[in-house]
DNA sequence: GATATAACCATCTAGTTAGTGAATTGTCGA
DNA sequence: TCGACAATTCACTAACTAGATGGTTATATC
């Protein structure tokens, strides 16, 4: 072990030290507050469970992120990059269109069901107009590059005639994102109303097969 | 006037009565608190608020409805109530299948464009795990009838031949609901990562076009 | 027109809530 | 080794919040 001179504590950083990390406690309470946020929603949730959650102390939230909504917002932003991080990683540029839509289809969904979380969080924030994630530059610029890759993989299906022409990638974008989204932010009361399990292991299998028939049916060419 | 036996004061009830009227303190409440709850969602809301909102008194609240969860309970029910309502006035079932669907997807856009509150109102009773809605038993009833206005529609499209075989009805509500659902309770956060007005008039009504289109895409036979 | 019932109101309260003040302790560079 | 600064702790508070209380007034019924 040691070579002494490692100064992060981070590789013996394990259970019973007693020693300063800021960076862990940072990341350790906006864990927490993600996990809070997702569940109560802005207006419902504590500063004091985050704490406790967090074993941070009540003081640290507030060193650390000024205020309630402040960690809000950080929670947010986080959110955000996470999911576009977790897109870039697609990489489908190599990938033929018709397998490359598909593939994006499928981490759309898998990306929902797998991160609750990032569902109700957006929910909150668009509760709330949207005004914490406008302060954050960096979420935009990240976007952009995933637009400008489906906006591609569109372009090329259309000059090999494996899609038809003039489908508005922004509005192509929402509507993926649309048919995984409200099934699972909604199922709740969908359920409900519908008397169905929709989470059953069966059920998500059949929303997912819909749902990409859905979209291979919205670019296919025309007939003639 | 007169015919004296009148016994219900609702006939008179115009302005500067300070006469009693509990169906209309009732309803005061409830719209009220219809709008802080869409506004705030569960967590965030004030009673305090809703009391000055409907101009009652605090005490009346929890007179009418008990507590502020059951206040809720009532907003989330009739919210649901009130959209089923406006389905059944639509009345398809004389019209012919293509027709249908194209006025299902139009009054579904407009239903959330018109009553917003609706959207925010589905997403907070879903951040609490639909618990509110599943004490409402006639919510359910109301439901299944729309349901199977749509099975309708789609069984005699595939019998004249303008839809294919084989779409689940319930599968297609969801996703008719959701290209416009998403879209609109998202618009803000949407808004910023796409930095565009996702509200102007012509970007309203490229997404419902885009919308109609979806959809009859998903319905049209497969050509041979 | 007496009486019971329910609508209605102003005010109180016990428990929370977001946010602070001030002192303590660890860390790190000089 | 020392001093400065950052991380951390704990006790505190002012404001707020859901809900309760006790009393008043309109209305329906006999």
């Amino acid at each position: 072990m040691s070579l002494g001179a490692e100064p992060t504590g981070e590789a013996t950083g394990k259970g019973l030290s007693k020693k300063r990390d800021p960076e862990r406690t940072r990341k350790r309470i906006l864990k927490a507050a993600k996990v809070e946020f997702a569940k109560y929603g802005l207006g419902g949730a504590r500063v004091d469970r985050v704490a406790a959650r967090s074993k941070a102390n009540k003081r640290m939230i507030y060193h650390y992120f000024g205020s309630k909504e402040q960690l809000f917002q950080a929670v947010v932003e986080e959110a955000y990059l996470s999911i576009r991080v977790a897109e870039q990683k697609l990489n489908l540029d190599e990938v033929e269109p018709e397998e490359a839509i598909r593939q994006l289809v499928v981490f759309t969904w898998r990306y929902y069901l797998k991160h609750p979380e990032f569902l109700t969080l957006v929910n909150s924030e668009n509760l709330h107009r949207g005004r914490h994630l406008k302060k954050s530059a960096r979420v935009k610029e990240v976007h952009s590059d995933y637009v400008e890759m489906v906006r591609g993989i569109l372009k090329r299906g259309e000059r090999s005639g494996v899609f038809r022409r003039g489908v508005d990638p922004i509005q192509f974008n929402i509507t993926v994102a649309a048919i995984g989204y409200y099934y699972l932010t909604n199922r709740f009361t969908s359920s409900i109303i519908y008397d169905l399990d929709m989470v059953a292991a069966d059920a998500l299998d059949r929303r997912l097969a819909f749902n990409l028939d859905t979209i291979m049916r919205l670019l296919k060419p025309d007939s003639r």
